[in-house]
DNA sequence: TTACATTAGTTACTGCTCTAACTATTAAAA
DNA sequence: TTTTAATAGTTAGAGCAGTAACTAATGTAA
């Protein structure tokens, strides 16, 4: 087995772990990532339109149609057809839909955070430096990263 | 910002470039990363079980179960149910897929694998355990139950 | 004004991923 | 031996993600 494979057996598990996070927080929380993100995305800009999240959180329309029609259905948002332009939809947060994104926790990974500040300063800054290594290797430091794998961090992001 | 924080954007990074490659991959060869895997590891070990292959690429058997739906459909792996233990299924490649897996690309950039390859031994192995080292922190409370059962029983598939 | 292009959003379809519940089988315990 | 537990695999059901094709509305150019 060559170790780029075993390279990519852990990224798989750490893309699990993601994941696995992600639907941890359905359960405790009853929203998943990407649905809380998209509520924060409504919550910061009230009346936002479903092309802008989908700028702002780097997802396709159809996907963030897709996440809206959930979350709509369950009446923590609402759609409203604007008026000067037919095209657009304005996005709201009910009252129920800000009650629950005031309640949902942090979507960090807390564990992986709590266990990597405990690390000392010098072997941070040599999985940083492996990581960031990987991604330029794989041209990845030319993308945008996505931000649903971690809600958290992107919350933190610098707004433009 | 946090080394953390910089190393989760190097992260999402990576995993959305294997992402990207997934995609490209399948429009160009007809599989898919994860198809792909799967199939490297059926033609790695000749009669290999489906929980032996969740395990090896850490996915749930659910999604190891759902893609073999996909490539068995497709006749390019045949599921053989064990006489010895009927509880097993062996797989084994299709002269038809050993032929797509022949002219397949690998899972990652072959531009990755070039950069990779080309590094110092010593270097390699620091890029992986570094990795491993991120997947175990992130894994949390994996219980990872009965590692002592695999161990012996890793290194071949067990014929029927 | 008519024709074409662009924009916003949705729908249809495909694939990956999980958990939970289920069948069947085998192993272990009482 | 009978009962109980563990194992292997599947199925059902859900969510996320993308592309392509579509409707509807708006903007632009001939």
């Amino acid at each position: 087995m060559q170790k780029y494979d075993e390279l990519l057996v852990s990224l798989r598990k750490v893309i699990r772990a993601i994941d696995l996070h992600s639907k941890q927080l359905n359960k405790t929380s009853g929203l998943t990532g990407p649905q809380l993100l998209i509520m924060q995305e409504v919550s910061q800009t009230d009346g936002i339109t479903a092309s802008r999240i989908a700028q702002n959180v780097n997802l396709s329309p159809a996907t963030v149609t897709n996440i809206l029609d959930r979350i709509e259905s369950r009446n923590l948002v609402t759609r409203v057809r604007s008026q000067m332009d037919k095209r657009r939809v304005s996005l709201y947060l009910t009252d129920k839909g800000k009650e629950l994104l005031d309640k949902a926790p942090q979507p960090l990974q807390e564990h992986f955070i709590e266990k990597f500040s405990a690390l000392a300063e010098w072997e941070q800054s040599l999985l940083l430096s492996s990581m960031q290594r990987v991604a330029a290797m794989m041209d990845a430091d030319k993308l945008d990263a996505s931000p649903l794998l971690e809600v958290g961090a992107l919350t933190q992001a610098p707004k433009e």
